[in-house]
RNA sequence: GGGCGGAUAGCUCAGUUGGCUAGAGCACUCGCCUUACAAGCGAGGGGUCCUCGGUUCGAGUCCGAGUCUGCCCACCA
């Protein structure tokens, strides 16, 4: 209210907390001191332990969700809490291309904006116009923008990410990883080339992704058609089949039918052929159970409208490819690529079915219908509605449509067997796959170490395994990792002798698969490791390179690789002391290449490392601010080369760069760099091996949606790169030789619907931006709320407002956030006044001891040594609700509703309640600090300059960057400090308070109005040990055990009649009746409660003694109430 | 079709291995601008713990059946 609040002095801070005054400048403290860049060589020489995590990629097609802003906040209140606790933490940020989901995005804002889509840009690539980078160049400007965005809200919500170590998924270094390991699969086996059918749209022509289909329910019909029965000399024997369609017009393709083996009636003709109708393709009739058997009173359509026999055509209908694999019929697929019907394709035999040939596929089954009616062959056609699958793009019906593809063997063991092996034993369900062995060593987990939390999630993990098929890699896009796969003719290959140049030049770089191991007999498949004069070469040779791109989850299953510098991190570095020894503490990252002669490092002018060196040297010279090298021999590492003699003469030079600050430096000569990436990207490696000390990470924080598309196939791949055997050239490991797992704990945290438990979307207008939440409540109280709400149940719900002010969706949720932090905030400014108006004479004293200090400050401690020991637990438990829960109390219940009040008395006069105080906040903010990361580091800074005495037991370690709250340590809360005793006589103490706070309630006492209290012995001894507090919070100006005035109002207390008198307006008998008679009706309904329980014999005899006896000395105690109370009542007349 | 959740106060949710009178925040009622805090303080009212059955001395909690509701995966000839 009073604008003055300021005036009174520049300490002084404002009445209400206001986030957007703290936040930003609380930022950028924490980027200057470099609080959140991890040193793997603490991990790797044994001084810290580690504690990684990888953020999940959220993909650069749109802002961050409130979704979002949930995982990151409990994947930031994990890495504060263990970088507090002393852990060496890395939380490893970075963002996901989204192949088709960016794609399609970018797409669909060109065409909104008028501007050349894709559909153009592949007119153009077809014109020899370079289509396909002037598209990819618009994503990249696209994926630009949005990773900014999404950087800068993750900055904005507090994450303590390694922002100098950002990767994306797209990048050179993850590009590097996604080679390898692609061309390590192929090498061994792993990766291989098949058909499969794909959603084709016949207008655009292109495959579309099952997200880019939408299905829509259509008025069609379903056709009965007769097919021939013939004998074994293929002459019909009388009897037909009945087939049941949806698609006549693919019976062209057809080469078998089905028929269920138990269907009674009709099973007998498994194992006979029919001959199909125009075509004249004589097909078998196999048995599956696939097939299912008509019935019409089904309330199953699929039974209401079965035949009883099912056409099966392979190439049109991806259940049909299931079925004719099953039974290993053929493939005849019949169709062109816009969908018409056409002999060209793999259509053979036509026979007399000619008239079809190069009729729309709606014309086709028209005539199909026709020709078949005339030929009483159409045994009926029944009405049928039924939802079909339509081109997002042309609105087109979607095609099944033959194709090749690539897919990763995950069915292999040295895959599926490793995730299922990693799983925990006492986590899984079945016995397939079971770990062969226990636990490896606690650093490198392998077998039945990965843990799901909750653990229920387990079950899909293992569920997804067991049913898993060869995963499809290949997608038909632009935006993506182009597949290192070039063919070429065998015969241009092996006779021009290219393959004798790949052989001398690049010898292990490449894997050859020629005519011998690949049924097209004319083309050789080779797949490059990334080494650009390699690709120069092929291109040379004509080698065209698949123009396909990997499905998204191929990088992102790398992602706790790739990130960590695989495959180059493994070097033997020394110190970077010893590299760089002249370069001062400041050094963020040191990073090496090893070259053979001086000459082959400079190259000649117009070459690479001619390029190279010129930016090393002028970057040395313009900003040796930035950047120190060091050229050493390989020999001696400890030895620096300064004189060109030295360095001329030497043979196998090192080059070791230390940076001195990370992201973006603008140059002068070269514009704006990224040195990190752009040393990796030129073959520089690391010296910091974050693979070696943060993987395994600790623990992956992600939704339950992607446990099978990413989750699983981090644990495959993981384990399978980092297996030695997979490292050589030997091919892959078996068996139980594999890799670590990626991560010991999966965590799957709750999603977030809104308040009608809907799931929040942009269609549905019920998204809540985290931005939006941060400007109108603060960051913090952001993330308490979410924190709060984090329950191990699956769903939480948000209720979401539109506020017509803002025009912005927002929740009362976040108030309680807020409130929290304001009141966090009035208590810190009530602190910070109590200690300004004692002297410096406070700091620097003895510590205190517990055992001195009045019952309230023994209280205080207790009750934070117990929250601090629930805190942790829960925090190892990922219970973030009781973590919260728990600090609302601690901060809320206890430091400011009675610690603070009561202390108000005394505290001035006491410097060894000022440090119990002070300490006592102190070890508030530490312990919230993970959730609420903004104000507690605003209030520290407070704090940090007004000293008190220790308390003995407390432990309190100074911040270690910068005075930064979020360096310092957890807190350490002795166990002598939790005192049952002081907790058991502080609640009676406030049992008493709250006693006489009804009366005056109930009696409408002024707050100012004190109060005598008449009370006995034995309350008068509780009184005294808490007296200037008790008198405070009650309101009391004396406490006697003198007997009371006539007008004094009893009430009860701990069993016994006390009274207050004094109340100026004197009593109000009526109130006091009324007050009177609820009690007794009260006591009377527990007491038969009570009775009721003891006079069952089963209570008394098989119930715990002690509870018995509790129940009967509590109805005691309530029948004696009662009948006092009843005294009362009569008394009052 | 397979799997996994949820149902407790008007709303959003807690409720640890079964055990005193089932809790919190918001909303509501009454009284307070008490000098940290009205985004607050003090005191209240409000519950057939979805239904039925079972186990038990005792069930919100454990078991069985069902109803409603949501999510994930698969599929829709």
């Amino acid at each position: 209210m009073s604008e003055s609040s300021n005036e009174s002095g520049s300490r002084e801070l404002p009445k209400q907390y206001r986030p957007a005054e703290f936040e930003p400048g609380i930022l950028s403290r924490w980027l200057a001191s470099g609080a959140f860049h991890a040193d793997p060589a603490a991990v790797k020489s044994g001084r810290k332990r580690g504690y990684s995590v990888l953020i999940p990629p959220p993909n650069v097609t749109a802002a961050l969700h409130l979704g979002h802003a949930l995982n990151n906040t409990l994947q930031d209140v994990l890495v504060r809490a263990k970088r507090m606790q002393g852990y060496e933490t890395l939380w490893m940020p970075g963002t996901d291309h989204a192949g088709i989901a960016t794609q399609t995005v970018v797409d669909k804002r060109l065409r909104a904006e008028g501007k050349p889509a894709l559909v153009e840009h592949k007119q153009m690539e077809a014109a020899g116009e370079n289509g396909r980078e002037r598209f990819v160049e618009l994503v990249q400007a696209f994926k630009d923008e949005y990773e900014a965005r999404i950087t800068d809200q993750l900055l904005k919500m507090g994450c303590s990410c390694d922002f100098d170590r950002q990767r994306f998924t797209m990048d050179e270094i993850c590009a590097r990883a996604v080679r390898e390991a692609f061309f390590r699969l192929f090498r061994d086996g792993l990766i291989y080339r098949g058909k499969r059918l794909v959603n084709w749209d016949p207008v655009t022509q292109t495959a579309l992704a099952d997200d880019e289909v939408e299905n829509e329910e259509v008025e069609s019909s379903f056709w009965y058609m007769k097919y021939p029965v013939v004998d074994a000399a293929g002459e019909p024997t009388g009897e037909h089949v009945t087939v049941a369609t949806t698609r006549p017009e693919t019976f062209f393709g057809d080469t078998g039918v089905a028929v269920n083996p138990n269907d009674p009636d009709r099973a007998r003709f498994a194992g006979q052929r029919v001959k199909l109708p125009f075509v004249g393709r004589v097909i078998p009739i196999v048995a599956d159970d696939y097939v299912v058997a008509p019935d019409p009173e089904s309330s199953d359509s699929k039974a209401k409208y079965a035949s009883g026999f099912l056409k099966v055509t392979p190439a049109h209908d991806p259940n049909d490819w299931d079925l004719g694999q099953r039974h290993s019929l053929d493939i005849v697929n019949v169709m062109a690529p816009d969908a018409s019907i056409s002999e060209q394709h793999g259509w053979e035999d036509v026979g007399d079915a000619g008239w079809a040939v190069g009729l729309s596929r709606e014309d086709a089954r028209a005539e199909v219908e026709k020709r078949f009616r005339d030929a009483g062959l159409l045994a009926d056609k029944k009405p049928y509605s039924h939802s079909v699958g339509h081109s997002y793009r042309s609105h087109a019906i979607v095609e099944p449509y033959l194709s090749d593809q690539w897919y990763v063997r995950v069915t292999d063991d040295r895959l599926r067997g490793s995730a299922l092996r990693s799983m925990s034993p006492d986590q899984r369900t079945t016995d397939g796959f079971r770990a062969s062995s226990a636990d490896r060593t606690s650093e490198e987990p392998g077998d039945g170490a990965l843990r799901f939390v909750p653990s229920r999630y387990a079950k899909s993990f293992e569920t997804w395994h067991e049913n898993l098929r060869d995963w499809c890699i290949s997608r038909q896009l632009w935006w993506g990792h182009r597949i290192p796969v070039w063919t070429i003719s065998n015969k241009i290959l092996v006779e021009d002798g290219h393959l004798d140049t790949l052989e001398r030049k690049f010898k292990g770089a490449f894997h050859c698969i020629t005519s011998e191991g690949e049924r097209d007999e004319q083309i050789a498949t080779i797949c490059a490791q990334p080494n650009e004069e390699l690709e120069a070469f092929l291109e040379s040779i004509g080698a065209a390179q698949d123009p396909d791109v990997l499905d998204t989850w191929f990088s992102s299953a790398l992602w706790p690789l790739s990130t960590m510098g695989w495959p180059n991190h493994a070097i033997q570095a020394p110190d970077a002391r010893v590299l760089l020894p002249e370069a001062p503490g400041s050094l963020r990252s040191i990073y090496v290449k090893r070259v053979n002669t001086w000459s082959e490092f400079v190259g000649k002018a117009d070459e690479f490392s001619g390029d190279l060196i010129d930016r090393l040297i002028f970057l040395r010279e313009k900003d040796a601010d930035k950047l120190v090298y060091q050229l050493f021999s390989a020999k001696d590492l400890s030895l620096p080369l300064y004189t060109p003699d030295e360095i001329q003469e030497c043979e196998d030079l090192v080059c070791a760069v230390g940076l001195k600050q990370h992201g973006e430096v603008e140059t002068a000569k070269f514009g704006s760099m990224h040195l990190d990436d752009w040393l990796l990207s030129h073959g520089f490696v690391s010296t910091a091996d974050l693979l070696g000390a943060f993987n395994p990470t600790s623990v992956l924080s992600t939704a339950r949606d992607i446990i099978t598309l990413w989750v699983s196939r981090m644990v495959m791949f993981n384990r399978y790169f980092l297996s030695d055997a997979a490292s050589n050239d030997r091919g892959g490991p078996a068996g139980d030789a594999l890799g670590p797992i990626p991560f010991r704990d999966v965590y799957i945290h709750a999603l977030l619907q809104d308040g009608d438990g809907r799931k929040m979307s942009k269609s549905l207008g019920n998204g809540v931006d985290p931005l939006d939440i941060i400007d109108s409540h603060g960051c913090d109280a952001m993330r308490f709320t979410l924190c709060k709400m984090t329950t191990q149940t699956q769903d939480v719900r948000l209720p979401v407002e539109h506020d017509a002010a803002t025009g912005k969706n927002t929740s009362p949720k976040f108030d309680e956030g807020r409130n929290f932090c304001n009141t966090l905030w009035n208590a810190a400014r009530f602190t910070l006044s109590i200690l300004d108006r004692a002297g410096p004479e406070d700091a620097g004293g003895q510590p205190v001891s517990p055992g001195e200090l009045p019952l309230l400050d023994r209280w205080m401690l207790s009750r934070l040594t117990q929250s601090a020991r629930s805190i942790e637990g829960s925090l190892d438990r990922y219970d973030y609700a009781p973590y919260a829960d728990s600090m609302y109390d601690l901060l809320w219940r206890d430091f400011c509703d009675w610690y603070l009040e009561a202390s108000k008395p005394t505290i001035d006069s006491s410097p060894a309640q000022r440090a119990v105080l002070r300490n006592a906040m102190e070890t508030i903010l530490r312990l919230l600090h993970p959730v609420c990361p903004f104000i507690t580091e605003a209030i520290a800074e407070g704090l940090a300059d007004r000293r008190t005495a220790a308390v003995a037991g407390l432990t309190l370690g100074e911040p270690e960057k910068a005075g930064l709250l979020c360096t310092a340590a957890w807190p350490s809360c002795d166990e002598s400090l939790v005192d049952e005793d002081a907790e058991a006589r502080f609640d009676r103490v406030r049992g008493l308070v709250e006693a006489v706070r009804q009366v005056r309630a109930q009696h409408q006492v002024k707050p100012k109005q004190r109060l005598t209290l008449h009370t006995d012995a034995p309350t008068l001894a509780l009184v005294d040990e808490a007296a200037e507090a008790t008198r405070f919070l009650a309101g009391l100006e004396a406490v006697t055990t003198d007997a009371p005035a006539a007008d004094a109002v009893k009430f009860t207390f701990a069993g016994g009649d006390h009274f207050l008198s004094g109340l100026a307006a004197g009593v109000d008998k009526d109130a006091e009746r009324a007050r009177l008679t609820d009690l007794v009706s009260k006591l009377e309904s527990d007491i038969s409660k009570i009775e009721g329980r003891l006079s069952n014999p089963g209570y008394t005899e098989k119930a715990p003694e002690h509870l018995v006896n509790q129940t009967r000395q509590q109805l005691a105690e309530k029948q004696e109430e009662r009948d006092r109370t009843r005294q009362a009542l009569e008394g009052l007349g």
